[in-house]
DNA sequence: CTGATTTATGAAATCGATTTCACATTTGGG
DNA sequence: CCCAAATGTGAAATCGATTTCATAAATCAG
């Protein structure tokens, strides 16, 4: 049914190798042919099946992006980025969402085994670094959006949870904040326990005392962040401020608020992560971490494509970048001490 | 490098003819050599190529999902449920943003045609529909969302544009509205128009004279219904009710009033579609037409996964869905007459 | 126990491109 | 003007699976 490279070969009056050298540019074929094989290739409208093509190549300039959730502008962005990137370097790409779910994360790097794709980028991976070590071992391409791998083939890109945890509780402290709640996502996640760390340092460095009461978990999602924080307000404990792991917690946090009757700045200060779009549009706006998710992505792109192209690995493959602190309403108001 | 099919019959003592039966279930092998197989494969950690396989089998298993914009909640819950659908029965996606640029979306239909995917998903397509039924007509399956699409193989899902809109303009007449501002998209777009038809349709039924200064285009996004209503307020035209043809634009409009000096909702009502997250989070919350959008991707993965595992065509293959209005604060205000 | 049927397996063809190798034809240097 | 190098092209091998066809072995009916 489908018109081959044969046929067109036929009726160019060629061989298929003629017909390929014109397709791919692969050595010298004169000007009277390559115009022949065009118009045949025009006239039949031929396509060159990828599925043959990518056999006998051994690639299939196709990427795979696994994001545990696409539903959520910080991995959209950071996709947006790939995505350009890509497009650009004349390579696709497979958007594999895992819903949060370890196996389905483990089951689509499969795609690496089978040589589906060429190559992964995993954002915020879910799964052991070990296991992508080892992958990587093995001399499949991949690199990973949001965390430090320890291995010298593995690009990856991520800001410095600890430094900027510590400035954000900076910033709590200068307006007169000592009793903090920090809300966590998952435990096992990086972003969880990095930003937990950077909070327990900058207490240390205040000399405040860690309570760890105010430490709850809210699984990175609205719905844990408003249970936290109801959970929170029905132990009756003391604090002026919340610091959210990321901003889908904060607005839980808000919700919490609006039922318990606290009022955000002057009774709570809140201060999420992520720059989520929502947090400009919400009353009061929210103070909140903003990494340059687009850029992540494209830069990772980018080093895992020349990595790919070249077969060798990069001067530089570690990229930490860095993130700013957007001050809003939220956390703007000074308490008197 | 790669371990291939004849290693594994080697190990197991069969011939590949029987590895292939043993992993597709496709003829009876006896248990005995099932279990040497088995062991052999696991031994040496085997993955079937997938570019020979789909050579071989002529199928990728494998579906491309072409969107505008991925970094919209609106196509983002779609994809989801045509995600979810699609792992279910094995299938993957390839997500495709074409970043609303016709040309790329044509270039991403070249996926059918050179069969990395056995069929495609568009949601709201920019190109015409001509040339989705001439693929169609040349037996590539593909399936729509958010468009009636006239071609018996290509099954389509779709809120009534028209009859929404005539509702959300019927609303705000019941608030005793009366000059109503219609902010459109781009004007190709079927989503645009329609809507735009169902405004002019409840103007007529209800004897208001149709005012074509009040219909500006807003090219579907934020900045755009920023701007076309920075143009209304600066000629001076008099209305009270905005209907947006998008919440992205409606959001436009809130910026603007907020320049402007004017107050939603008691100074100018404000109507979108797509029931955006950020729309309830706003302040006043936006009244907004809500499209189950997940449902609607689910159900067409399903109706087009179908076709292509059967390969015959459905008894229905078109769904027109009910949305909702949501009424929120922007348009709680009645006016006295 | 014999011939017919079923069951389990292997050899070889096949999917549709790319690439190697060989060879004929030009081109160019001296 | 002749031989060496460069250029352009085709035949055939190849990528790694699936599938057809043939056949040996096992089962069954009478």
């Amino acid at each position: 049914m489908d018109v081959k490279i044969v046929d067109v070969a036929m009726i160019a009056g060629v061989s298929p190798a003629t017909v390929s050298r014109v397709l791919n540019h692969t050595s010298k074929v004169s000007a009277r042919t390559r115009d022949k094989v065009m118009r045949a290739i025009e006239e039949l409208g031929y396509h060159p099946n990828a599925a043959a093509k990518n056999l006998r190549s051994q690639r299939t300039m196709t990427i795979g992006v696994i994001v545990p959730d696409i539903n959520n502008s910080y991995f959209a962005e950071i996709i947006k980025g790939i995505e350009n990137i890509a497009y650009a370097q004349h390579y696709k790409i497979i958007i594999c969402d895992t819903q949060n779910q370890k196996e389905r994360e483990a089951e689509y790097l499969n795609l690496l085994l089978d040589r589906t794709i060429d190559g992964a980028i995993i954002l915020t991976p879910l799964v052991e670094d070990q296991e992508l070590i080892e992958l990587a071992d093995k001399g499949y391409r991949l690199g990973v959006v949001g965390k430090y791998v320890k291995h010298d083939q593995v690009p990856c890109i991520y800001t410095d949870n600890v430094k900027f945890s510590q400035e954000v509780v900076q910033h709590l402290v200068d307006q007169g904040h000592r009793d903090i709640v920090f809300l966590s996502g998952y435990a096992d996640a990086v972003d969880s326990y990095e930003r937990l760390e950077g909070y327990l340092k900058a207490l240390r460095s205040h000399h405040i005392p860690f309570r760890p009461e105010l430490v709850e978990n809210g699984n990175f999602n609205e719905q844990g962040g408003y249970e936290a924080m109801k959970r929170l307000f029905e132990k009756r404990l003391s604090f002026t401020a919340v610091y959210a792991a990321n901003d889908e917690m904060a607005l839980g946090v808000y919700q919490a608020c609006a039922e318990y009757g606290m009022r955000i700045p002057d009774q709570l200060a809140v201060v999420g992560v992520d720059n989520n779009r929502i947090s400009r549009y919400i009353q009061p706006t929210l103070s909140s971490v903003d990494q340059p998710k687009y850029t992540m992505g494209a830069i990772l792109a980018e080093k895992l494509i020349d990595m790919m192209n070249h077969n060798e690995f990069a001067h530089q493959r570690v990229f930490r970048i860095d993130s700013t602190l957007l001050i809003r309403e939220s956390s703007a108001y000074q308490r008197k001490s």
